[in-house]
DNA sequence: TAGTGGTCTAGACCACGCT
DNA sequence: GCGTGGTCTAGACCACTAT
Protein backbone atom coordinates (compact mmCIF):
# COMPACT_ATOMS: atom_id res chain seq x y z
CA UNK A 1 0.00 0.00 0.00
CA UNK A 2 1.30 3.50 -1.12
CA UNK A 3 1.48 6.11 1.66
CA UNK A 4 -1.09 9.26 1.85
CA UNK A 5 1.40 12.00 -0.41
CA UNK A 6 1.29 14.97 1.81
CA UNK A 7 -0.01 18.06 -0.20
CA UNK A 8 1.90 20.60 -0.20
CA UNK A 9 0.62 24.07 2.14
CA UNK A 10 -1.53 26.44 0.02
CA UNK A 11 0.48 29.31 -1.16
CA UNK A 12 -1.50 31.98 1.46
CA UNK A 13 -0.30 29.34 4.59
CA UNK A 14 3.56 29.85 2.63
CA UNK A 15 3.43 33.41 2.78
CA UNK A 16 1.90 33.85 6.10
CA UNK A 17 4.90 31.45 7.22
CA UNK A 18 7.15 33.60 5.01
CA UNK A 19 5.85 36.59 6.68
CA UNK A 20 6.07 35.61 10.35
CA UNK A 21 9.89 34.16 9.87
CA UNK A 22 10.76 37.82 9.37
CA UNK A 23 8.59 39.31 12.29
CA UNK A 24 10.41 36.79 14.36
CA UNK A 25 14.10 37.49 13.14
CA UNK A 26 13.62 40.66 13.70
CA UNK A 27 13.56 42.00 9.83
CA UNK A 28 10.73 44.55 11.48
CA UNK A 29 10.52 45.43 14.86
CA UNK A 30 7.03 46.26 17.11
CA UNK A 31 5.98 49.27 16.00
CA UNK A 32 7.28 49.27 12.68
CA UNK A 33 5.57 49.39 9.27
CA UNK A 34 5.67 47.16 6.80
CA UNK A 35 5.69 47.15 3.08
CA UNK A 36 2.25 48.19 1.04
CA UNK A 37 0.43 45.19 0.27
CA UNK A 38 1.87 45.40 -3.22
CA UNK A 39 5.36 45.20 -2.56
CA UNK A 40 4.99 42.35 -0.31
CA UNK A 41 3.15 39.98 -2.99
CA UNK A 42 5.97 41.14 -5.47
CA UNK A 43 8.74 40.27 -3.09
CA UNK A 44 6.59 36.96 -2.16
CA UNK A 45 5.83 36.19 -5.99
CA UNK A 46 2.03 35.53 -5.09
CA UNK A 47 -1.17 38.00 -5.86
CA UNK A 48 -2.24 40.83 -3.77
CA UNK A 49 -5.20 39.12 -2.90
CA UNK A 50 -2.76 36.02 -1.19
CA UNK A 51 -0.68 37.98 0.82
CA UNK A 52 -3.91 40.05 2.07
CA UNK A 53 -5.24 36.92 3.25
CA UNK A 54 -1.74 35.68 5.09
CA UNK A 55 -2.08 39.34 6.71
CA UNK A 56 -5.61 39.18 7.80
CA UNK A 57 -4.76 35.73 9.28
CA UNK A 58 -1.24 37.40 11.37
CA UNK A 59 -3.78 40.43 12.11
CA UNK A 60 -6.31 37.61 13.44
CA UNK A 61 -3.55 36.61 16.15
CA UNK A 62 -3.15 40.15 17.34
CA UNK A 63 0.16 39.87 15.76
CA UNK A 64 -0.12 43.33 13.15
CA UNK A 65 -2.38 45.73 13.02
CA UNK A 66 -3.72 47.50 9.98
CA UNK A 67 -5.01 50.59 9.37
CA UNK A 68 -7.15 51.91 6.32
CA UNK A 69 -5.24 54.89 4.58
CA UNK A 70 -1.81 54.61 6.74
CA UNK A 71 -0.47 51.11 6.46
CA UNK A 72 0.53 47.65 8.16
CA UNK A 73 2.23 47.81 11.71
CA UNK A 74 3.76 45.21 13.81
CA UNK A 75 2.16 45.00 17.28
CA UNK A 76 3.41 46.21 20.25
CA UNK A 77 2.73 44.83 23.95
CA UNK A 78 1.00 48.05 25.07
CA UNK A 79 -0.88 48.62 27.89
CA UNK A 80 -4.55 48.07 26.01
CA UNK A 81 -3.12 45.05 24.91
CA UNK A 82 -1.99 43.49 28.17
CA UNK A 83 -5.49 44.97 29.55
CA UNK A 84 -7.71 43.02 27.05
CA UNK A 85 -5.62 40.15 25.39
CA UNK A 86 -3.28 39.19 28.36
CA UNK A 87 -5.20 39.86 31.78
CA UNK A 88 -8.22 38.50 32.48
CA UNK A 89 -9.29 39.26 35.79
CA UNK A 90 -12.27 42.09 35.82
CA UNK A 91 -13.33 43.48 38.65
CA UNK A 92 -17.42 41.86 39.61
CA UNK A 93 -18.72 45.17 38.93
CA UNK A 94 -17.64 44.71 35.36
CA UNK A 95 -14.56 47.46 35.76
CA UNK A 96 -11.07 46.43 34.72
CA UNK A 97 -7.83 47.58 35.89
CA UNK A 98 -4.11 46.57 35.48
CA UNK A 99 -2.80 45.64 38.64
CA UNK A 100 0.46 47.79 40.44
CA UNK A 101 3.45 45.25 41.39
CA UNK A 102 5.69 45.30 44.04
CA UNK A 103 8.57 42.93 43.79
CA UNK A 104 9.57 40.41 46.49
CA UNK A 105 12.24 38.78 45.01
CA UNK A 106 14.62 38.03 41.69
CA UNK A 107 17.74 35.89 41.69
CA UNK A 108 19.05 33.25 38.95
CA UNK A 109 19.62 29.67 39.49
CA UNK A 110 19.96 26.46 37.48
CA UNK A 111 16.24 24.88 36.36
CA UNK A 112 14.19 22.33 38.33
CA UNK A 113 13.05 19.49 36.46
CA UNK A 114 9.31 20.90 36.47
CA UNK A 115 10.55 24.27 35.23
CA UNK A 116 12.96 22.68 32.61
CA UNK A 117 10.39 20.16 31.51
CA UNK A 118 7.51 23.29 31.35
CA UNK A 119 9.77 25.93 29.23
CA UNK A 120 11.13 22.87 27.16
CA UNK A 121 14.99 23.70 28.41
CA UNK A 122 17.47 21.03 28.63
CA UNK A 123 18.05 19.87 32.47
CA UNK A 124 21.26 21.95 33.50
CA UNK A 125 19.97 25.31 31.52
CA UNK A 126 19.42 28.33 33.67
CA UNK A 127 16.60 30.69 34.58
CA UNK A 128 15.59 33.52 36.11
CA UNK A 129 12.55 33.58 39.13
CA UNK A 130 11.15 36.18 40.23
CA UNK A 131 8.46 36.65 43.02
CA UNK A 132 5.85 39.82 42.77
CA UNK A 133 3.30 40.97 44.59
CA UNK A 134 -0.02 42.38 42.82
CA UNK A 135 -2.09 45.28 43.95
CA UNK A 136 -6.02 45.71 42.72
CA UNK A 137 -7.44 48.47 43.36
CA UNK A 138 -5.04 49.49 46.24
CA UNK A 139 -5.03 45.84 47.66
CA UNK A 140 -2.87 42.89 47.81
CA UNK A 141 -4.88 40.48 45.73
CA UNK A 142 -2.35 38.28 43.88
CA UNK A 143 0.83 36.38 44.37
CA UNK A 144 2.83 36.26 41.25
CA UNK A 145 6.27 33.66 40.52
CA UNK A 146 7.15 33.96 37.01
CA UNK A 147 10.66 31.77 35.92
CA UNK A 148 11.74 32.61 32.50
CA UNK A 149 14.97 31.31 30.30
CA UNK A 150 18.30 33.23 31.52
CA UNK A 151 19.59 32.63 28.35
CA UNK A 152 16.80 34.80 26.63
CA UNK A 153 16.88 36.91 28.93
CA UNK A 154 20.40 38.22 29.75
CA UNK A 155 21.25 40.77 32.74
CA UNK A 156 17.33 40.62 34.20
CA UNK A 157 18.44 38.92 37.27
CA UNK A 158 20.74 41.81 37.99
CA UNK A 159 18.22 44.70 37.02
CA UNK A 160 17.20 46.68 39.99
CA UNK A 161 14.08 45.38 41.71
CA UNK A 162 12.54 48.37 41.48
CA UNK A 163 13.49 49.17 38.07
CA UNK A 164 10.76 46.54 36.73
CA UNK A 165 7.97 48.03 35.14
CA UNK A 166 4.51 46.25 36.10
CA UNK A 167 4.05 45.09 32.39
CA UNK A 168 6.87 42.58 31.80
CA UNK A 169 5.98 41.76 27.91
CA UNK A 170 6.46 45.04 27.15
CA UNK A 171 10.14 44.92 28.73
CA UNK A 172 10.65 41.56 27.12
CA UNK A 173 9.91 42.84 23.58
CA UNK A 174 11.88 46.47 23.97
CA UNK A 175 15.08 45.14 25.66
CA UNK A 176 15.25 41.48 25.30
CA UNK A 177 14.15 41.46 21.46
CA UNK A 178 11.39 38.48 23.02
CA UNK A 179 7.57 38.88 21.75
CA UNK A 180 4.98 37.23 23.44
CA UNK A 181 2.82 36.21 20.64
CA UNK A 182 0.37 33.33 23.05
CA UNK A 183 -0.19 31.88 25.64
CA UNK A 184 -1.87 28.83 27.17
CA UNK A 185 -3.78 28.95 30.71
CA UNK A 186 -4.95 26.48 33.41
CA UNK A 187 -6.79 27.35 36.32
CA UNK A 188 -7.57 25.61 39.11
CA UNK A 189 -8.74 26.52 42.60
CA UNK A 190 -6.01 26.28 45.51
CA UNK A 191 -6.15 26.73 49.20
CA UNK A 192 -4.03 29.55 50.66
CA UNK A 193 -0.39 28.30 51.64
CA UNK A 194 0.76 30.38 54.84
CA UNK A 195 2.85 32.20 53.30
CA UNK A 196 0.05 33.49 50.09
CA UNK A 197 -2.30 34.18 53.21
CA UNK A 198 0.29 36.20 54.63
CA UNK A 199 0.98 37.99 51.30
CA UNK A 200 -2.88 38.63 50.59
CA UNK A 201 -3.86 39.61 54.51
CA UNK A 202 -6.17 36.28 54.49
CA UNK A 203 -6.72 33.23 56.66
CA UNK A 204 -4.70 30.38 55.42
CA UNK A 205 -6.86 27.78 53.75
CA UNK A 206 -8.64 30.69 51.86
CA UNK A 207 -9.53 29.35 48.30
CA UNK A 208 -7.46 31.09 45.49
CA UNK A 209 -7.55 30.95 41.69
CA UNK A 210 -4.28 29.94 40.82
CA UNK A 211 -3.63 30.58 36.99
CA UNK A 212 -0.63 28.77 35.51
CA UNK A 213 0.59 30.31 32.24
CA UNK A 214 2.92 29.16 29.78
CA UNK A 215 3.64 31.96 27.46
CA UNK A 216 5.03 31.98 24.20
CA UNK A 217 7.45 33.86 21.50
CA UNK A 218 6.47 35.07 17.72
CA UNK A 219 8.94 31.67 16.96
CA UNK A 220 6.88 29.02 19.01
CA UNK A 221 9.08 28.54 21.86
CA UNK A 222 8.00 29.00 25.67
CA UNK A 223 9.39 32.10 26.87
CA UNK A 224 8.00 32.58 30.27
CA UNK A 225 5.96 30.28 32.86
CA UNK A 226 3.79 31.92 35.49
CA UNK A 227 1.72 30.92 38.14
CA UNK A 228 -0.69 33.61 39.52
CA UNK A 229 -2.42 32.94 42.86
CA UNK A 230 -5.58 35.46 43.12
CA UNK A 231 -7.77 36.32 45.59
CA UNK A 232 -11.30 36.28 43.90
CA UNK A 233 -13.29 37.99 46.39
CA UNK A 234 -14.47 41.15 43.86
CA UNK A 235 -13.06 40.04 41.14
CA UNK A 236 -13.19 37.46 38.70
CA UNK A 237 -11.44 35.56 35.61
CA UNK A 238 -13.79 36.13 32.28
CA UNK A 239 -13.37 33.98 29.11
CA UNK A 240 -15.68 33.77 25.88
CA UNK A 241 -16.82 30.15 24.59
CA UNK A 242 -17.29 29.49 21.07
CA UNK B 1 -22.47 70.83 12.94
CA UNK B 2 -23.24 67.67 11.28
CA UNK B 3 -23.60 64.31 12.56
CA UNK B 4 -21.34 61.52 11.66
CA UNK B 5 -23.49 59.73 9.16
CA UNK B 6 -23.53 55.84 10.31
CA UNK B 7 -22.18 53.85 7.27
CA UNK B 8 -24.04 51.51 5.68
CA UNK B 9 -22.53 47.36 6.85
CA UNK B 10 -20.46 45.90 3.85
CA UNK B 11 -22.34 43.45 2.03
CA UNK B 12 -20.85 40.53 3.27
CA UNK B 13 -21.98 41.84 7.11
CA UNK B 14 -25.60 41.84 5.48
CA UNK B 15 -25.27 38.35 3.36
CA UNK B 16 -23.93 37.17 7.62
CA UNK B 17 -26.79 38.58 8.98
CA UNK B 18 -29.28 37.21 6.68
CA UNK B 19 -27.60 34.27 6.68
CA UNK B 20 -27.98 34.03 10.65
CA UNK B 21 -31.41 35.35 10.48
CA UNK B 22 -32.27 32.01 8.44
CA UNK B 23 -30.16 29.87 11.31
CA UNK B 24 -32.14 31.66 13.75
CA UNK B 25 -35.47 30.84 12.74
CA UNK B 26 -35.22 27.47 11.50
CA UNK B 27 -35.29 27.61 8.03
CA UNK B 28 -32.53 25.48 8.00
CA UNK B 29 -32.39 23.01 10.79
CA UNK B 30 -29.40 21.19 12.51
CA UNK B 31 -27.62 18.86 10.39
CA UNK B 32 -29.03 20.18 7.52
CA UNK B 33 -27.14 20.89 4.22
CA UNK B 34 -27.27 24.46 3.03
CA UNK B 35 -28.11 25.34 -0.74
CA UNK B 36 -24.59 25.73 -2.73
CA UNK B 37 -22.45 29.08 -2.53
CA UNK B 38 -24.24 29.93 -6.55
CA UNK B 39 -27.52 29.87 -5.59
CA UNK B 40 -26.50 31.44 -2.25
CA UNK B 41 -25.25 34.08 -3.78
CA UNK B 42 -27.88 34.43 -6.34
CA UNK B 43 -30.63 34.48 -3.46
CA UNK B 44 -28.89 37.54 -1.99
CA UNK B 45 -27.82 39.30 -4.92
CA UNK B 46 -24.55 39.12 -4.18
CA UNK B 47 -21.11 37.59 -6.06
CA UNK B 48 -20.08 34.10 -4.69
CA UNK B 49 -16.85 35.22 -3.16
CA UNK B 50 -18.74 37.93 -0.73
CA UNK B 51 -21.36 34.88 0.50
CA UNK B 52 -18.19 32.81 0.85
CA UNK B 53 -16.83 35.34 3.03
CA UNK B 54 -19.92 35.45 4.78
CA UNK B 55 -20.26 31.83 4.99
CA UNK B 56 -16.46 31.58 6.06
CA UNK B 57 -17.41 33.97 9.31
CA UNK B 58 -20.13 31.63 10.18
CA UNK B 59 -17.89 28.56 9.89
CA UNK B 60 -15.10 30.34 12.02
CA UNK B 61 -18.34 30.77 15.32
CA UNK B 62 -18.68 26.95 14.76
CA UNK B 63 -22.14 27.55 13.62
CA UNK B 64 -21.93 25.65 10.09
CA UNK B 65 -19.72 23.12 8.77
CA UNK B 66 -18.16 23.04 5.68
CA UNK B 67 -16.39 20.21 3.49
CA UNK B 68 -14.97 20.40 0.14
CA UNK B 69 -17.13 17.95 -2.30
CA UNK B 70 -20.20 17.60 -0.27
CA UNK B 71 -21.42 21.01 0.71
CA UNK B 72 -22.16 23.43 3.47
CA UNK B 73 -23.99 22.10 6.84
CA UNK B 74 -26.20 23.52 9.72
CA UNK B 75 -23.91 22.27 12.87
CA UNK B 76 -25.30 20.19 15.57
CA UNK B 77 -24.01 19.92 19.00
CA UNK B 78 -22.34 16.74 19.19
CA UNK B 79 -20.45 15.08 21.43
CA UNK B 80 -16.96 16.44 20.20
CA UNK B 81 -18.00 19.73 20.03
CA UNK B 82 -19.48 19.98 23.67
CA UNK B 83 -16.18 18.48 24.51
CA UNK B 84 -14.08 20.61 22.86
CA UNK B 85 -15.97 23.88 22.87
CA UNK B 86 -18.06 23.75 25.61
CA UNK B 87 -16.40 22.15 28.27
CA UNK B 88 -13.23 23.36 29.51
CA UNK B 89 -11.78 20.78 32.26
CA UNK B 90 -9.25 18.55 31.97
CA UNK B 91 -7.52 15.90 33.34
CA UNK B 92 -4.28 17.20 34.85
CA UNK B 93 -2.59 14.47 32.41
CA UNK B 94 -4.19 15.68 29.69
CA UNK B 95 -7.01 13.60 29.11
CA UNK B 96 -10.27 15.36 28.15
CA UNK B 97 -13.37 12.89 29.43
CA UNK B 98 -17.04 14.09 29.50
CA UNK B 99 -18.01 14.00 33.10
CA UNK B 100 -21.50 11.70 33.93
CA UNK B 101 -24.45 13.25 35.57
CA UNK B 102 -26.99 12.75 38.20
CA UNK B 103 -29.80 15.02 38.69
CA UNK B 104 -30.68 15.98 42.09
CA UNK B 105 -33.62 18.29 41.39
CA UNK B 106 -35.84 19.85 38.83
CA UNK B 107 -38.66 22.13 38.68
CA UNK B 108 -40.57 25.22 37.29
CA UNK B 109 -41.07 28.52 39.21
CA UNK B 110 -40.85 32.29 39.17
CA UNK B 111 -37.42 34.10 38.49
CA UNK B 112 -35.68 35.86 41.15
CA UNK B 113 -34.36 39.37 40.84
CA UNK B 114 -30.96 37.98 39.80
CA UNK B 115 -32.14 34.89 37.72
CA UNK B 116 -34.21 37.65 35.62
CA UNK B 117 -31.42 40.01 35.04
CA UNK B 118 -29.26 37.79 34.12
CA UNK B 119 -31.00 35.89 31.57
CA UNK B 120 -32.75 39.67 30.46
CA UNK B 121 -36.05 38.36 31.69
CA UNK B 122 -39.00 40.28 32.79
CA UNK B 123 -39.54 40.16 36.46
CA UNK B 124 -42.63 37.75 36.61
CA UNK B 125 -41.11 35.58 34.05
CA UNK B 126 -40.88 32.14 34.63
CA UNK B 127 -37.97 29.69 35.17
CA UNK B 128 -36.89 26.08 35.39
CA UNK B 129 -34.09 24.93 38.00
CA UNK B 130 -31.99 21.97 37.57
CA UNK B 131 -29.33 20.89 39.69
CA UNK B 132 -27.24 17.92 39.04
CA UNK B 133 -24.20 16.35 40.66
CA UNK B 134 -21.19 15.68 37.35
CA UNK B 135 -18.88 12.62 37.88
CA UNK B 136 -15.38 12.77 36.54
CA UNK B 137 -13.24 9.33 36.31
CA UNK B 138 -16.67 7.89 38.31
CA UNK B 139 -15.86 10.45 41.11
CA UNK B 140 -18.35 13.37 42.34
CA UNK B 141 -16.54 16.29 41.23
CA UNK B 142 -18.86 19.03 39.75
CA UNK B 143 -22.56 20.29 41.73
CA UNK B 144 -23.91 22.06 39.11
CA UNK B 145 -26.97 25.18 38.97
CA UNK B 146 -28.68 25.58 35.95
CA UNK B 147 -31.71 28.12 35.35
CA UNK B 148 -33.27 28.66 31.72
CA UNK B 149 -36.32 30.54 30.92
CA UNK B 150 -39.53 28.31 30.75
CA UNK B 151 -41.40 30.55 27.88
CA UNK B 152 -38.28 28.93 25.51
CA UNK B 153 -38.48 25.21 26.85
CA UNK B 154 -41.95 24.25 27.33
CA UNK B 155 -42.45 20.76 29.42
CA UNK B 156 -38.95 20.84 30.18
CA UNK B 157 -39.99 20.56 33.89
CA UNK B 158 -41.84 17.95 34.21
CA UNK B 159 -39.89 15.68 32.17
CA UNK B 160 -38.62 12.50 33.97
CA UNK B 161 -35.39 12.95 35.60
CA UNK B 162 -33.47 10.27 34.39
CA UNK B 163 -34.77 11.11 31.14
CA UNK B 164 -32.59 13.92 30.83
CA UNK B 165 -29.50 13.06 28.59
CA UNK B 166 -25.88 14.29 29.83
CA UNK B 167 -25.39 16.75 27.12
CA UNK B 168 -28.00 19.41 27.72
CA UNK B 169 -27.64 21.26 24.77
CA UNK B 170 -28.36 18.65 22.17
CA UNK B 171 -31.82 18.08 23.92
CA UNK B 172 -32.08 21.97 23.74
CA UNK B 173 -31.50 22.06 19.77
CA UNK B 174 -33.33 18.77 19.03
CA UNK B 175 -36.42 18.69 20.92
CA UNK B 176 -36.91 22.76 21.78
CA UNK B 177 -35.76 24.51 18.67
CA UNK B 178 -32.83 26.24 20.89
CA UNK B 179 -29.11 25.97 19.26
CA UNK B 180 -26.19 27.16 21.80
CA UNK B 181 -24.42 29.85 19.53
CA UNK B 182 -21.69 31.04 22.56
CA UNK B 183 -21.54 31.79 25.74
CA UNK B 184 -19.68 34.02 28.20
CA UNK B 185 -17.86 32.55 31.58
CA UNK B 186 -16.79 34.01 34.43
CA UNK B 187 -14.51 31.92 37.13
CA UNK B 188 -13.98 32.49 40.76
CA UNK B 189 -12.35 30.40 43.54
CA UNK B 190 -15.03 29.57 46.29
CA UNK B 191 -15.11 28.07 49.59
CA UNK B 192 -17.17 24.81 49.47
CA UNK B 193 -20.53 25.05 51.12
CA UNK B 194 -21.66 22.41 53.64
CA UNK B 195 -24.17 21.18 50.62
CA UNK B 196 -20.96 21.26 48.32
CA UNK B 197 -18.85 19.44 50.49
CA UNK B 198 -21.23 16.70 51.22
CA UNK B 199 -22.29 15.84 47.61
CA UNK B 200 -18.58 16.51 46.50
CA UNK B 201 -16.99 14.36 49.73
CA UNK B 202 -14.67 17.19 50.78
CA UNK B 203 -14.37 18.94 54.05
CA UNK B 204 -16.93 22.17 54.23
CA UNK B 205 -14.20 25.24 52.89
CA UNK B 206 -12.63 23.25 50.82
CA UNK B 207 -11.79 25.67 47.09
CA UNK B 208 -13.58 24.94 44.63
CA UNK B 209 -13.63 26.44 41.09
CA UNK B 210 -16.74 28.38 40.36
CA UNK B 211 -17.68 28.85 36.56
CA UNK B 212 -20.24 31.19 36.09
CA UNK B 213 -21.62 30.79 32.34
CA UNK B 214 -24.76 32.37 30.71
CA UNK B 215 -25.32 30.54 27.30
CA UNK B 216 -26.59 32.78 23.91
CA UNK B 217 -28.71 30.76 21.45
CA UNK B 218 -28.56 31.97 17.52
CA UNK B 219 -30.61 35.19 18.36
CA UNK B 220 -28.31 36.60 20.51
CA UNK B 221 -30.67 36.06 23.47
CA UNK B 222 -29.99 34.29 26.70
CA UNK B 223 -30.93 30.86 27.21
CA UNK B 224 -29.41 29.57 29.95
CA UNK B 225 -27.79 30.42 33.55
CA UNK B 226 -24.93 27.49 34.98
CA UNK B 227 -23.03 28.12 38.03
CA UNK B 228 -20.90 25.00 38.36
CA UNK B 229 -18.81 24.34 41.26
CA UNK B 230 -16.09 21.89 40.63
CA UNK B 231 -12.90 20.13 42.04
CA UNK B 232 -9.89 20.85 41.32
CA UNK B 233 -8.22 18.36 42.58
CA UNK B 234 -6.83 16.20 39.20
CA UNK B 235 -8.56 18.35 36.83
CA UNK B 236 -7.71 21.82 35.64
CA UNK B 237 -9.80 24.35 33.05
CA UNK B 238 -8.07 25.06 30.42
CA UNK B 239 -7.76 28.91 28.30
CA UNK B 240 -6.35 30.03 25.12
CA UNK B 241 -4.50 33.66 25.23
CA UNK B 242 -4.22 35.59 21.92
C1' DT C 1 -18.81 12.58 -14.68
C1' DA C 2 -21.16 16.12 -12.24
C1' DG C 3 -21.38 18.96 -8.31
C1' DT C 4 -19.31 21.02 -4.45
C1' DG C 5 -16.21 23.87 -1.74
C1' DG C 6 -10.96 25.60 -1.77
C1' DT C 7 -7.37 28.37 -3.93
C1' DC C 8 -5.61 32.00 -6.68
C1' DT C 9 -5.60 35.80 -9.76
C1' DA C 10 -6.59 40.47 -11.86
C1' DG C 11 -8.75 44.47 -11.57
C1' DA C 12 -12.29 48.07 -10.34
C1' DC C 13 -13.82 51.09 -7.02
C1' DC C 14 -14.26 52.99 -2.17
C1' DA C 15 -12.79 55.07 2.44
C1' DC C 16 -9.37 56.82 5.08
C1' DG C 17 -5.17 59.60 6.50
C1' DC C 18 -1.81 62.50 5.39
C1' DT C 19 0.26 66.67 3.17
C1' DG D 1 -3.96 64.57 -4.55
C1' DC D 2 -1.72 60.43 -3.49
C1' DG D 3 -0.90 56.23 -1.17
C1' DT D 4 -2.89 52.98 1.76
C1' DG D 5 -5.85 49.22 3.18
C1' DG D 6 -11.12 47.61 2.56
C1' DT D 7 -14.75 45.84 -0.42
C1' DC D 8 -16.58 43.50 -4.32
C1' DT D 9 -16.65 41.16 -8.62
C1' DA D 10 -15.73 37.63 -12.35
C1' DG D 11 -13.59 33.82 -13.60
C1' DA D 12 -10.04 30.05 -13.90
C1' DC D 13 -8.45 26.00 -12.00
C1' DC D 14 -7.95 22.37 -8.29
C1' DA D 15 -9.46 18.70 -4.83
C1' DC D 16 -12.80 16.07 -2.86
C1' DT D 17 -17.34 13.36 -2.80
C1' DA D 18 -20.86 10.94 -4.64
C1' DT D 19 -23.02 8.37 -8.43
Amino acid sequence: MRAKLARPLPLYARAKQALMQKLGSGVWRAGEKLPPEPALAASLGVSQGTVRRALDDIAKANLIVRRQGRGTYVAEHTQARALFHFFHLVGDDGRRALPGSRVLSLKAGPATREEASRLGLAAAARVVRLQRLRLLDGAAAIVERIVVPAALFQGLDVRDRADLPNELYKLYQDRFGVSVARAAERLKAVAASPEDAAHLGLRSGAPLLEIDRIAFALDGRACEWRVSRCATHRHHYVSEVV
